[in-house]
DNA sequence: ATACGACTTAAACCATAGTTTAAGTCAACA
DNA sequence: TGTTGACTTAAACTATGGTTTAAGTCGTAT
């Protein structure tokens, strides 16, 4: 099996060595092994771990809550339900977050829009003081 | 015109009067005038900032972003280029984190039906004893 | 008159999620 | 042998986004 030293998960994931000391401090990251030098080594289901782990705080789960999945992954095979629940829940969460992100979005788009059609009008009344100008320009050349 | 008190602002918004305050204080809700006992009176202008505002919150636009914009807001019309960009900018960070939080809950996804399945079988398993106990009661009582 | 309810302020306090620092250890290489 | 680089620790520090507190003011209903 292959072991990975802090700075390979680190490289792997695209997350700061010290957020991983971190997250072991905070309990995210159970049972990671060390090498005789003190250095933690983290297996293949370390990293899998780190993977959910990841997951979890991409969708906004916090730590705390990382942290009581992580301890009934631990605790075994009887705290499958608590978990499916667990997730259950947090996958509704998510998504009622995704849909007002989505809701808020449009309230920007509105903005975009009202910007944008302001600046296309301030630059047609610009093309047209410039047509002016060159229509004077143009009589003067007739007169 | 009808103004509103920050008991019927909060209300409306459904956010904390505290949470108001500090708002106006972070600089967010500028010009807010007051009555002679010095309570906020929010104008339907100030109630249309205040839905701006939390468009922007909720699509996790930092505080310090926010007042930028509503400053640009205030100093006028030649600051329109600027908040339109900012407003695409904007967008396009909501529409990745949107995205991120999508395909994260996919591992989520994953965890509910693994589990899912886990119980299932744990239940069938149930059952499948459930049926060798009563067929050794039919047995018995044939017996 | 006074008590009440709705507000006001500045400043202290809190939770969350890290980040940084200072001092030290270990193994390998020059 | 000593210096370098990758790690270790505990503890202090930071940023963000509020919340809470304490003391006070105003206007109305009793």
């Amino acid at each position: 099996m292959k072991y990975c030293l802090i700075s390979e998960a680190s490289d792997k994931f695209n997350i700061p060595e010290s957020t991983l000391r971190y997250y072991e401090k905070k309990g995210l990251l159970p049972l990671i092994e060390r090498d005789n030098a003190g250095r933690r080594l983290f297996s293949e289901d370390q990293m899998a771990l780190l993977e959910t782990v990841i997951c979890l705080k991409n969708t906004h789960m916090p730590i705390s809550d990382i942290k009581q999945y992580i301890d009934w992954i631990v605790e075994g095979d009887n705290t499958i339900e608590l978990r499916l629940e667990m997730m259950k829940n947090h996958k509704q969460a998510v998504l009622a977050e995704i849909l007002l992100m989505t809701e808020s979005l449009k309230g920007i788009d509105v903005k975009i829009t009202r910007y944008t059609i302001v600046l296309r009008k301030e630059k047609s009344e610009k093309d047209f003081d410039g047509l002016l100008i060159a229509g004077f320009n143009t009589n003067s050349e007739k007169a």
